[in-house]
DNA sequence: CGGCGGTGGTTAAACGTTTAATCACCGGCA
DNA sequence: TGCCGGTGATTAAACGTTTAACCACCGCCG
């Protein structure tokens, strides 16, 4: 079954040189004189030379390919990151190959294992919450949160945190409840730690965890967050967008209007985030950098592989920038309060109202 | 730059047999003894060793790996269609490469070439609307939509959406609105032509394109959807949960309660789905079924290309079943119609007030 | 007893690339 | 003239696998 177009040896014939030569040329390495460099590339060109990754991989032992191991593909945060490092990857002559370990940590190392013998030359690894990689046979970059050891590159969810705090702060709140899908997550804590330093100890705020919450059929699934309004909590911060959504939904079923009433804020931008009425007030990572700089530094890994350094690659490698900032998207989810505290009129409140 | 593991020539020197031996005994092909098949297994299985598929692919043309092109791999479907397709793909043996076009089709191509180059033997391409797939040098499954040409596999958006209609139908509604991204896109034209199908002459219906009505800060963002339920629409269908949300906040805002004084659907079953209050009523895909009908089509094709079989490979590949039903998901934004048309009373409507 | 088919294995070539080693040639210098 | 260094190209080996072709051996039949 051989491959579709011409190979190196063709376009040597045709030329009548040997096929060195024609690999040096294109390649710019060894000694080929400028004019025959040309035309050689010239003849290339016209018959659409392609050259084998496998060829090539076979003699160099690289394959040319990034892994990228996802804790949970169906992550709806997932496509801003396939996306970046797709493009990070390809801009820098990688190509990305996925795998997904659907949940199950034990899945997550059949992953790696899959793209191992895929002959991945390094990979990235954005783990299950809690999971620890252990040394594998390549370069890894591990995208967690900044409090994970190990941790390669990613977001600084802290200090993310800490701008929304600020934010609500600003706007003079100072009894809010934070809601989180599970404490056992670097980067939740991290968020939710971020914004409850800025909010300061003279603010009162409650975690509220709702990761066991699933909406199902038939069963009440209500945060009771009108409740918490009801005791005199005025914003509603969430490490999720779906999170968000779902505190502002269930505030604004409830009769409470978003943001006069009470302010709602996200994470991580989704599209959600732009379509609901108010618009959340969210917080965008910079996922095309991070991804640039986890690329990169894998790169480096592996030409300091090619020049024979021991690498010392037990551990994740680092990046050159191990935190980078997130951005505080202002929309219309949030307001400065205009209740005082407390505030016990839930029951009677009309609904509804736009915003001025 | 050797690869890690051992390789075949290590294990059969340590058996002090030949490495087409091993080769046999491993991939069961050639004649190999009983005993020394189990006992050649046995020591690979020790020494830890992973063939290389580079020698492999060299060997054999191929590589095992196929590529997954999107139109956009930020669309928020993408999540379930990557994990589908790489589930489906590495249950078969096969790895999937992504690229990603980045919305403009001039990228599209690009992105094939980069799969092409990477010696993919085969791609599932999920195009952007409206592009056409010229004659690749492999096998091509198409998922797009049943009434798109060449289309290999998708699901029935035409028969989904005549099940919402039918759904929508037995709730009383008969004046709806149709909201859509635009209509460029086959999928889209489906699920409506199917809604507005399914509706029957006697209902009235209206169709709304808001691709280019971005929510942009300061801008007046509203579709006006107040207005149409004041015309005495009862119900707005739309062609995706994040249009759905759209509409469900929108209206909600405006004062009007959902379900109770209008009803509202979605597409695809997002994760926003489970979070709104009121749920979205909405269409799940059977991507995994999708994704293992395209697969396996691919797979097909592929091993008639080894027995020789001139391949008609112009144009993608057929799967063995080219429409796969979609499920409704009723829950909690669609209810029977209450109040009779026209009803023009919205300015006076209390809001908010739970469902019963 | 010579040939024959089956069994269990080996040899060798091939896939396409990269790269170290080699070589032919030429001008310049001792 | 003999040698040397540089230039421009070739030769050959190597990466790891698969597979067609080959071979030795054994028991059996004619």
């Amino acid at each position: 079954m051989p491959r579709s177009g011409p190979r190196l040896s063709r376009i040597a014939q045709s030329l009548g040189v040997s096929v060195a030569t024609v690999s040096n040329a294109l390649s710019g390495k060894g000694r080929v004189s400028a004019e025959l460099s040309a035309r050689i590339k010239k003849t290339a060109e016209e018959m659409g030379y392609v050259p084998s990754q496998a060829g090539r991989a076979l003699r160099t032992g690289r394959t040319g390919v990034i892994g990228l191991v996802l804790a949970d593909i169906a992550n709806p945060l997932f496509p801003q990151i396939a996306q970046a490092i797709e493009f990070a990857a390809s801009e820098a002559g990688y190509g990305v190959l996925i795998a997904d370990s659907r949940g199950a940590s034990s899945l997550q190392m059949e992953a790696i294992d899959r793209l191992l013998e895929r002959g991945v030359d390094a990979m990235i690894v954005i783990p299950r919450r809690g999971t620890r990689i252990g040394a594998l046979g390549c370069p890894v970059a591990l995208i967690d949160s900044p409090s994970t050891p190990g941790n390669s590159v990613s977001a600084d969810h802290w200090e993310a945190g800490l701008a929304m705090g600020q934010h609500l702060r600003e706007l003079g709140h100072r009894k809010v409840l934070l809601l989180g899908s599970g404490s056992e997550s670097n980067v939740q804590n991290d968020r939710l730690g971020g914004i409850r330093a800025a909010l300061g100890k003279e603010a009162v705020c409650e975690t509220l965890w709702i990761a066991h919450r699933k909406p199902r059929n038939g069963e009440d699934f209500s945060l009771g967050l009108a409740g918490y309004y009801a005791r005199g909590f005025t914003a509603f911060a969430t490490t999720s967008d779906l999170h968000a959504l779902r505190a502002l939904s269930e505030l604004q079923r409830a009769g409470i209007s978003i943001p006069s009433q009470a302010s709602v804020t996200g994470f991580d931008d989704l599209a959600l985030a732009e379509v609901t009425s108010p618009r959340l007030t969210t917080m965008r990572m910079d996922m095309p950098r991070i991804a640039e700089l986890a690329v990169k530094a894998l790169i480096e890994r592996l030409d300091l592989q090619d020049v024979g350094e021991r690498m010392p690659s037990s551990s994740p490698v680092e990046a050159a920038q191990a935190k980078v900032a997130m951005q505080l998207v202002v929309r219309d989810s949030t307001a400065p309060v205009t209740r005082s505290l407390p505030y016990q009129a839930i029951q009677e409140n009309p609904a509804g109202e736009l915003r001025p």
